[in-house]
DNA sequence: AAAGTGTGTAAAGAAAGTGTAAATTTTTAA
DNA sequence: TTAAAAATTTACACTTTCTTTACACACTTT
């Protein structure tokens, strides 16, 4: 089931380039040179993703972008843009962009922004995750440890999703601030996250001070084991 | 998914060679014994790399490389010539040519060189790299030795990483503080590099006295073999 | 051969990161 | 408005990691 990403972008170079990056992190890729061709592929096809160019010859990337969250709300769009005032940025996010990328753009990174993306927007596609004796409803937002339900607060049960989603990786503090505190601003040498996770462990490991599913990665973050 | 190389070369035996050693490391290779031919295959298909002789029957080398960089920036080109004054590698590089070899070449230098500059090119992380009996999981930043897990300190990580995303160039200690010690601030006679070379040295070599894997460069620096 | 340079290595003090409890502030719900 | 719940801050202990230092040894140069 793999992800299908529409990149729309006027300089053919940069679409080659993203284009093979892409397949090769296993997605399927359609390009489109101007706002006319990517119209054309959106009534066969529906993305899951749009990577706009912000300067087109044919179009504001700014004004479609607003057209297309109102014709198509759950597609997430990453924008670019070769333009890097702050103004712009905040101006793309504000009119329902989920990332923006600034040109000239490291390929890597835009890779973990589309990834990041398309967990954060369309996240678990099964209802419910058993790991061990712990059990996630998804659905009915219900937590099991050994069948015995765990009451976690908000952010808990947010936390405990991401690590879920991302099992097996290795999640850095500004990853977790990024993903759940998003806007609300953090101060760097704040301990928040670390005490959430110790909540989490005495919720859900048996032996809190030695976690068996959420481990610490001395020096990087946390990773949830799988 | 094999890296395709074309190599160019007007002399027979060089081309058949490079061919065995080239597909010994894992690329695929097309050959063509004048520019003639090369451009044939470059109409079919697209390698991701070009080994280009200087002196070709049919052509002039720089002139043919400054078109290539035209046609296919993207390409990387790396020239082989038999003469070694250093305005020609000066000429070599300015007119694109991503490296330079000098024939005689040692196959296992040209070999170092091709994977340094294909790392560079396409960055493309795996999630994992295995060299020999060590093998490291950059997502989950596990490191293993003959499949038993080592654990590495923040730093040792890193260094390590570095070593695997630079092997087969020597690296010399002031670009190791750059990368790994960045702008904290470390006196030019610290020994800070070496001890950790030292620690991880023990943790992933089997006779950490003689190392296999992260070689010394006496005047020089430190180099990880692959 | 002696001096000088560069690297290997062990040990110890300094620094940084993390676990954890408790206090405080903010949010939510009645 | 008030009480409970949740989120966040704070402080400190403890552990791990980093860095310095000192000296041994090998290799080069004079």
């Amino acid at each position: 089931m793999k992800n299908r990403i529409l990149t729309v972008d006027d300089d053919r170079d940069i679409l080659k380039v993203l284009k093979a990056n892409l397949e090769l992190h296993g997605y399927e890729v359609d390009t489109a040179e101007s706002w006319t061709k990517a119209q054309e592929i959106l009534t066969t096809r529906q993305p899951d993703m749009i990577i706009l160019d912000i300067m087109l010859p044919d179009g504001d990337g700014i004004e479609i972008c607003r057209h297309l969250r109102k014709e198509s709300p759950q597609i997430p769009i990453i924008l670019l843009t070769a333009r890097d005032k702050v103004s712009d940025k905040v101006m793309g996010l504000e009119i329902g962009a989920d990332d923006y990328v600034v040109k000239p753009f490291e390929t890597l990174e835009l890779i973990a922004r589309i990834g990041a993306c398309l967990r954060r927007v369309c996240p678990i596609t099964e209802d419910e995750v058993v790991i061990g004796n712990l059990k996630v409803d998804f659905k009915k937002q219900i937590v099991t440890v050994s069948g015995k339900k765990v009451e976690l607060t908000p952010k808990e049960y947010k936390l405990l999703c991401f690590f879920i989603n991302n099992r097996g990786e290795v999640m850095d503090r500004e990853t977790i601030r990024k993903t759940i505190w998003k806007d609300s601003h953090i101060y760097s040498w704040s301990r928040v996250i670390d005490v959430h996770i110790q909540h989490l462990r005495q919720k859900i490991e048996k032996d809190p001070s030695n976690p068996k599913y959420l481990l610490t990665v001395p020096g990087a973050g946390y990773r949830f084991m799988d």
